[in-house]
DNA sequence: ATATAAAAAGGAATCGTTTCCAACCCCACA
DNA sequence: TGTGGGGTTGGAAACGATTCCTTTTTATAT
């Protein structure tokens, strides 16, 4: 049996059907009584606009896009997270682009950005790419979260610089001089977003400021295989100089500088403290101190700030709103 | 600009429309020479077909929905990173619905159902329902995930007796024979699977068999609060005749376990040992010994399921598709 | 009661596809 | 040369909404 369409409702309430799609729309241009009439022949048919036909006719798709990397890290999902909690009480749908390449994220863009499929899109973590190819940016409700790299977008991201100096200073008053760094490599072509290098920044500047010693023996970065971390924690470890605390640029690679370090029978903090960036959900139960971005948050306000775009036509400022950071002391530093 | 549409092709390629279209869908029934005409002329334009119109026309959305409840907790989340990343090199979007409970699960159903606004539908943990309020089952490829509820689609999930089975055993070979178990309530009216039920079914089938020790206090199920886990147990541990094992039915409540006994002083394995279930991505971190299910292979064994019957009508058989478990040893039993 | 303006309502045209039916082409065969 | 029939092709109709223009109804003022 056919779902019913506008024209069974318009039968059955005795009306025509721009009526019905004005009491849809709730233009103000109905009669209280007929908008009644319309409403109650909606409820006895059990009727829902076809979202496709909206769609050709009105250019309306009641979707927002949300394009990621190719999400298997905690951190993604948590902003997802917050993403689909907020968005949940919303008529709006949530598509997920996932994305593997610069070039690959730049073709999805761009034929989301011509063919319309959305409403509005949620850039997450997006790669540098070339926006001058990028056709009729205006008229897409964009927010970007987590990147630097769009600048010409409503973005929604921290301070990495910021970041590695409170997890330096941090270090540092807890009489931790001797500190080590292990982190992603700093010219990944495709997803470097420059956060490992400004972390790594501030945690230069504040040594220096400090005078503490620095060696760059003691700092590592990116490389091969899924168990990088573990070998430039084990390599660290092994040093005669050895560092006295490693601060890593994800809570993951921390983890594994916490397992590497029990494998060796080095106690953390006594022997080795360890400080992590992120506070993803695992840091609690692994009882990491960390860097604290709010991931869940970033999510649930970059979703609120483009549905209000959306919904009540309220466009943010084109800026940077940079989202609080804080050190969480647990047990590892 | 608008977009070039299927006239434009026609027009430049010097053919009608029906000929476009059904190039567009791999139709035999157009010369190759036309053909090339065709798709030089989509090339040159850069043309790609309305989604909306297809769908108002053709009844062919390109998406794939998944309704999953409201996710935050990692298994969820690792199931979806498997459905996500096989449907990557596919043409289907993928959309996510959540829920939040049982009654919304239904009408999400039956609106997705009437509205058809999605090719298929992957049921993620869903709810027990009343299904013979849902209309036309049939014509909707739906594959469901981890659920035991919906029998008449293809499922695919574990054997929740066999995991409780499993992890007694472990413990027993070990030498364990006073096993306590952490879980949720039996009874949850909305998301309640009856998982930790079986679980705790095989733990009690396996200790009678094994005519190793039972004791009701050591069991403990749900409650309120975020931290209910740890409440459970801080009062095993703290019992003068404690169990000298904990088997959890989640990986997560395992955590809070490991964390109590710390903070009580108690070494894992040596004063108290614990087991878990999932092997969610932290439990490796954390050296937890746990019943593994592939939560990532799962997601991705379901969506190429439907992926196979979408593209290749090719519908897999409506039963039960049981996943294998297996003890993951480390360091906590 | 009538004129006039404003509000409300009706419905054709439109969006871009697919599908179906009619028309056409071309070749084999008589 | 004429005919039948398959392989191709063209394009009207249909999908279900929105929008805009027109017509009708209602309210207001005279």
């Amino acid at each position: 049996m056919r779902p019913p369409n506008i024209k069974d409702v318009a039968d059955r309430a005795q009306v025509g059907i721009g009526t019905v799609s004005r009491v849809l729309n709730n233009s103000s241009q109905v009669r209280a009584e007929t908008r009644e009439r319309v409403l109650k022949a909606i409820e006895e048919l059990g009727f829902i606009p076809n979202p496709a036909a909206r769609q050709l006719s009105g250019g309306k798709t009641s979707v927002i896009g949300v394009i990621t990397p190719f999400f298997t890290q905690p951190s993604y999902v948590e902003r997802l997270a917050g993403i689909q909690s907020s968005l949940y009480e919303s008529d709006y749908d949530l598509v997920l682009y996932s994305i593997n390449s610069r070039a690959h994220f730049h073709t999805r863009l761009q034929n989301l950005l011509t063919q319309r499929r959305t409403d509005g899109l949620i850039l997450l973590t997006p790669p540098r790419i070339d926006t001058r190819t990028l056709p009729e940016l205006e008229n897409m409700p964009i927010v970007v979260l987590d990147s630097p790299h769009m600048p010409q977008y409503p973005t929604l991201r921290i301070d990495d610089h910021l970041g590695g100096v409170l997890a330096t200073e941090y270090l540092l008053s807890k009489g931790y001089d001797k500190i080590g760094f292990i982190g992603d490599r700093l010219d990944d072509p495709d997803f470097g977003s420059g956060a490992t290098q400004h972390r790594f920044e501030g945690m230069q500047v504040t040594l220096t400021k400090a005078q503490a010693p620095k060696n760059h023996q003691w700092y590592r970065f990116g490389g091969l295989g899924h168990d990088i971390a573990r070998v430039h924690a084990y390599e660290l470890l092994n040093m005669t100089d050895r560092p006295r605390a490693i601060f890593t640029d994800s809570d993951i690679k921390a983890f594994d500088v916490i397992n590497v370090a029990k494998d060796m029978g080095l106690r953390v903090p006594e022997d080795i403290a360890i400080i992590g960036f992120d506070d993803i959900d695992a840091s609690r139960y692994m009882m990491l101190t960390t860097v604290r971005q709010p991931l869940m948050d970033s999510g649930t306000q970059t979703i609120e700030m483009l549905l209000d775009w959306l919904v009540n036509k309220n466009p943010p400022e084109k800026m940077m709103y940079f989202l609080p950071l804080e050190v969480i002391p647990r047990g590892t530093a």
